[in-house]
RNA sequence: GGGCCAGUAGCUCAGGUGGUUAGAGCGCACGCCUGAUAAGCGUGAGGUCGGAGGUUCAACUCCUCCCUGGCCCA
């Protein structure tokens, strides 16, 4: 028997080559064999699995948290292609919008739209173009280097004129069905960037920040000789130099108070919140001059706190309005109004008809006109004003407070909320269809999206889709430059064709400013038809990608038909207001205009899995400014991708934020897949010295019962894990089948089967045949329900094991029904447990498992309806029961009461039941149990306890009975399980131990002598009488062991072997002093 | 300020419908094994289950309040 290396059935996996290397190994493989293309081409005739690839931005590093996200779509995708569904994997690229214009100002030393203007827009986005695919090729390197399977080939791009002709089409389709408008409402709005955001992008910038919190008292004016001064509370000082109004709550109730000292003035303020801002005391140092409701202030007037800016002709001004959004929540239950600078502050203007003062110019500075703080830019006027204030006396206090505020998301820059002309999407006209689809949708976990997703749609506002800017898809709209209410949307380039009565040029190109040059006369008659100067929102680029990435409805009609709605989509938590909201937000608006796509059907995806973010091993979030981000490439070449992608999906539910800690990369995933290779190699150590799978193997229900529950239990696992990624569980899926091939594969069955694998001579036996068909079984199997979270490893050993690349394989084997054996998994469950207390009893009397003993006593526990498992699977079991613990016998017996005391433990669930407040008596009662009654009432005779004077029955059900070591045997007892071992050593058991002894020796030795496992040698052995005795007795065992072909015993014997390549070596046996010579026998 | 999620061993996480010895893996300690060997196996120590109240015969579990962290929103 010896391994041919060069024709070795199951190839060496070196266990110190890094995986990193393997896997580089395993992608020229790939390539060569083009294996992606060939998977989806085996595949093109299955069912669809429709996935959609959220485009990210190629102008930015992709790091770990992408291969995080890029893990679970791309493990869902292999499950399904495995399962023979076709998976369309198309790539995209996000490619318009603020993050590549701020890039290119950055690159330019530029900022701010003037001087873009200056700079000449055309230059400018040809710049813009070419900076978004800046990191395109770190971005496909990495996902081909993490094996996320893309088709990077055809991917579309948000700015290739097909794509923005859809989303053309897109706007035109809503247009037409009223959903488009141009309104002027108060907006988030970036003056750095010079553009409004949506509410989605709004939520990306929050910003925890310091900002003032000032109480001014503004002088009311009225008849009589006293100052009577109203309570104004802001945490926006610079809108106070336009303040045009204030606002109370007519429901609430005021009060005026006069302070006791005796002062000439009054303030007025919600009664409710006079505590929180003059001290909860107020009343001791105040008086109530008069207590009135908010009606009765509606309509006085009052002077403003600034007087910098002049009002307009036009509306009130300086007067009290009343507005139920005013409540006595915080600040003085009266609110400053400045219509410009708020939302509820616009529409309390519209409702009252107020001035409107504007003094802030796009660039957020004080127009130079304004005193003080002319030019200065808007938050940086809050010092200065409160200073003017104070100088005025119209200051009442200033503190600071913390509070989070928007900011922008791209540029940080702080925001302000201003009136703003803008184009929307009338979304809140079909918000109840897009709460109806999400609600369809299968989200993972459904927390997002009945919750923060649900409950946000539930308050959903129109969508402001213009943005002033120059990158990005233009707004297809042209209006009439003498009548802005004439408008025309196009939504193709066939209709803009048509619009000008000429043909479009062939370098035709639809970004600005190009497509600004485009004007015709206006069919009214009067004007041209010029367009609007915005582009377009890219998220509503990316949100067009369902048809945008076929040019529908232009081209490919027939495959959106097929490939709409998504099955599956995966994206960040922080997605769900920008592309999950995009997406559902348009794909709802256009509604039949899409293929499936009517009514409130779950579209345009129908399953999102939502992952949470990865932060750093302390549990902090990762950015730049911490230092704390980590580079993926680093982390693949110093783990290799497989665990990486192991860790980040098995170590936590992927919806919780989790740690990212290298260390516990290796020392969870690495170390899995450590034992993976290793089981792999121990297969094929052994199989190279001459097996194969062949008909020779016995069929399965001919292999032992450690083969046929091993089986078992792997059917079981594989329709686990099938089951649980149909459901989107990755994190248990891949838990359930890493636990199930260390514990029971790794850890029970190799462990008890290595001796089966070693075969004399050049055939196997049959036993060995059933444990390397069975192993090797295991292994491919394995490998298939790991392949979709470690594509690497499984995919090597899948070809070492088979030939056939795992990708091409199927997840599940079509056909396992009876594999699975309940009783017999039952009984390994009840062996395994024994040999746990065995170990336990042994390590309790100090015998290590090398001394063997007389016999173990088990004991299985009475399970009350479940049939105790049969004899003759017992029996088999016992066989490895006896290797396990090293034991000469395994003897079952029905109890071990002659071997333990009983000891009752009350069942407080059916006692409590039984005995309500009298539970604790009854326990005592049935834990004071004595042995002899409870070995009576195991026989099935009555037994009755005393519970408050009265005699109740004991039932089975009223108690759990335990076993406690008396006698000689060493007993361990868990739950109705007992092993009792007898601990006394016979001189022959003695001896035996010896011999035992004696041979692990000379395997070190021989180890040490630098021997293959396949040498032959001679053996001499001198030593104390007792030891050479035990060797003589067992001469057949020792020389079968170390693989001796003659063993000679006794003082002398060494003398035998030639001096000159003997090993030699003297050690200490149980108290004997022994000499050991060995020397490699040549044949 | 509001909503959601989380807080269990040094670390990462499990712990239907409340039931009395709170589990696992890793790490650690000790030991075993030495023909899977830069592997394998066992045993053990470690927890007032974030805190305080409450409901109950009985609370990690249910209720209230509070604290801490994360996310989302105002």
């Amino acid at each position: 028997m010896t391994p041919n290396a060069a024709d070795a059935a199951f190839p060496p996996l070196p266990a110190e080559r890094a995986p990193h290397e393997l896997e580089l190994e395993l992608l020229a493989r790939w390539r060569d064999e083009r294996l992606f293309e060939r998977v989806q081409e085996a595949r093109a005739g299955g069912e669809p699995f429709v996935f959609y690839e959220g485009p990210p931005t190629a102008n930015g590093r992709p790091g770990i948290h992408h291969v995080f996200a890029r893990t679970i779509k791309d493990l869902f995708c292999r499950h399904r292609a495995m399962r023979n569904h076709f998976v369309p994997r198309k790539a995209g690229w996000d490619t318009h919008g603020l993050p590549v214009e701020i890039e290119v100002e950055k690159s330019l030393g530029i900022s701010g739209k003037p001087e873009i203007e200056k700079f000449g827009v055309a230059e400018f986005n040809r710049l813009c173009r070419e900076s978004v695919f800046k990191y395109r090729g770190e971005w496909e390197e990495l996902s081909e280097r993490m094996a996320y399977w893309l088709d990077y080939e055809r991917a579309y791009v948000t700015y290739h004129k097909e794509y923005v002709e859809s989303v053309w089409w897109a706007l035109k389709t809503l247009a037409d069905k009223g959903l488009l408008f141009r309104g002027h409402k108060i907006l988030p709005y970036c003056p750095r960037c010079g553009t409004a955001l949506s509410s989605h992008e709004l939520a990306l910038g929050y910003k925890v920040v310091t900002d003032p919190s000032v109480y001014v008292a503004l002088d009311l004016e009225h008849d009589g000789p006293e100052r009577r001064r109203i309570l104004v509370w802001t945490t926006t000082p610079w809108t106070l130099v336009s303040n045009t109004a204030l606002a109370v709550n007519p429901e609430l109730t005021y009060v005026e108070l006069r302070k006791r000292t005796g002062a000439q003035w009054t303030i007025v303020l919600a009664q409710d919140l006079a505590g929180a801002v003059l001290g909860a005391d107020w009343a001791d140092r105040w008086d109530v001059v008069q207590a009135m409701p908010g009606t009765a202030l509606v309509g006085m007037r009052y002077r403003r706190p600034l007087d910098w800016v002049e009002f307009p002709e036009a509306g009130e001004r300086q007067v009290i309005v009343g507005e139920s959004f005013v409540t006595a929540q915080d600040g003085t239950g009266v609110v400053h109004i400045a219509p410009a600078f708020g939302v509820d502050d616009y529409e309390a203007g519209k409702r009252h008809g107020l001035a409107f003062v504007q003094p802030v110019n796009a660039r957020g500075e004080f127009d130079a006109s304004v005193p003080v703080v002319g030019g200065v830019f808007f938050k940086k006027a809050d010092p200065l004003i409160v200073e003017e204030l104070k100088r005025r006396d119209v200051l009442w206090k200033a503190a600071e407070f913390e509070h989070d505020y928007p900011h922008c998301w791209r540029c940080g820059t702080v925001l302000i909320y201003s009136a703003r002309d803008s184009w929307f999407v009338r979304t809140t006209a079909y918000r109840d269809s897009m709460v109806a689809r999400s609600a369809a949708m299968n989200w993972n976990p459904p927390e997002v999206g009945s919750g923060r997703f649900g409950s946000w749609l539930e308050n959903n506002i129109d969508w402001a889709v213009s943005r002033d800017r120059y990158w990005g898809s233009p707004l297809p709209v042209w209006v009439n430059d003498a009548d802005p209410s004439e408008i025309q949307v196009v939504g193709s380039y066939a209709e803009l064709a048509e619009r000008l009565g000429r043909p479009l040029p062939d370098d035709f190109d639809p970004h600005k400013p190009q497509v600004d040059e485009y004007t015709w006369p206006a069919p009214s008659g009067t004007g041209t038809m010029r367009r609007v100067p915005q582009v377009i929102d890219a998220w509503f680029d990316s949100g067009s990608m369902p048809f945008a990435q076929w040019h529908y409805p232009f081209e490919n009609r027939e495959m959106v038909a097929r490939q709409f709605p998504a099955d599956f989509i995966a994206e960040g938590v922080d997605q769900t207001r920008g592309w999950f909201y995009s997406l559902l937000a348009i794909a709802t608006g256009l509604g039949d205009a899409l293929p499936n796509n009517a009514g409130d059907a779950p579209a345009p995806y129908r399953a999102v899995v939502v992952n949470d973010l990865v932060l750093d091993a302390a549990g902090q979030k990762m950015s730049k400014s911490r230092g704390n981000v980590v580079n993926p490439w680093e982390i693949m070449e110093r783990h290799g991708a497989d665990a990486a992608r192991l860790f980040l999906v098995s170590s936590s539910q992927v919806w919780v934020p989790r740690r990212f800690d290298e260390a516990a990369i290796r020392q969870t995933a690495g170390n899995f897949l450590v034992t993976l290779k290793n089981v792999y190699r121990f297969l094929s150590l052994y199989a190279n010295f001459g097996w194969a799978p062949s008909d020779a193997d016995p069929a399965p229900a001919d292999r032992p019962a450690l083969d046929r529950w091993v089986l078992s239990r792997l059917a079981g696992v594989e329709r686990e894990a099938d089951r649980l990624l149909g459901d989107y569980d990755a994190t248990s899926a891949a838990r359930r089948v890493m636990e199930f091939f260390d514990d029971d594969v790794s850890k029970w069955y190799v462990r008890l089967s290595r001796a089966r694998f070693w075969f004399p001579g050049s055939e196997p036996t049959a036993d060995a045949r059933a444990a390397f068909a069975t192993l090797h079984e295991v292994l491919a199997v394995t490998c298939r329900l790991l392949a979709p979270f470690a594509p690497f490893v499984t995919d090597w050993m899948h070809r070492a094991l088979t030939g056939a690349s795992v990708h091409l394989a199927a997840y599940a084997r079509p056909n396992t029904t009876g594999a699975e054996d309940e009783a017999l998994e039952a009984a390994m469950d009840d062996v395994r447990r024994l040999a746990n207390l065995g170990r336990a009893a042994r390590e309790a009397v100090g015998i290590n498992v090398r001394q063997p003993l007389a016999e173990v006593v088990g004991v299985l526990p009475v399970r009350p309806g479940q049939p105790q498992p049969p004899r003759a699977l017992l029996e088999e079991l016992s066989a490895l029961l006896r290797t396990e613990l090293n034991v000469k016998a395994v003897r079952w017996a029905e109890s071990g009461d002659a071997l333990v005391t009983l000891e009752a433990k009350p069942n407080f669930r059916v006692l409590g039941k039984r005995f309500g407040k009298a539970t604790p008596l009854a326990a005592q009662a049935v834990g004071a149990l004595g042995s002899e009654a409870l070995q009576a009432f195991e026989r099935g005779e009555p037994v009755t306890i005393a519970v408050e004077g009265a005699e109740h029955p004991l039932l089975p059900e009223d108690l759990a009975i335990h076993r406690r070591a008396t006698g000689e045997y060493a007993v361990q007892e868990e739950g109705g399980l007992v092993a009792a071992l007898d601990p006394r050593l016979t001189p022959e058991l003695k001896q035996e131990g010896m011999a035992r002894e004696l041979v692990s020796r000379v395997q070190r030795l021989r180890k040490e002598a630098g021997l293959e496992v396949s040498d032959r040698i001679v053996l001499a052995v001198t030593g104390a009488p007792e030891v050479e005795a035990a060797v003589r007795a067992h001469e057949a065992y020792v020389a079968g062991e170390v693989l001796a072909t003659s063993v000679r015993v006794g003082a002398g014997a060494a003398d035998a072997i030639h001096p000159s390549n003997r090993q030699t070596q003297a050690f200490d046996l149980d108290g004997s002093a022994v000499h050991v010579t060995l020397s490699k026998d040549h044949p």
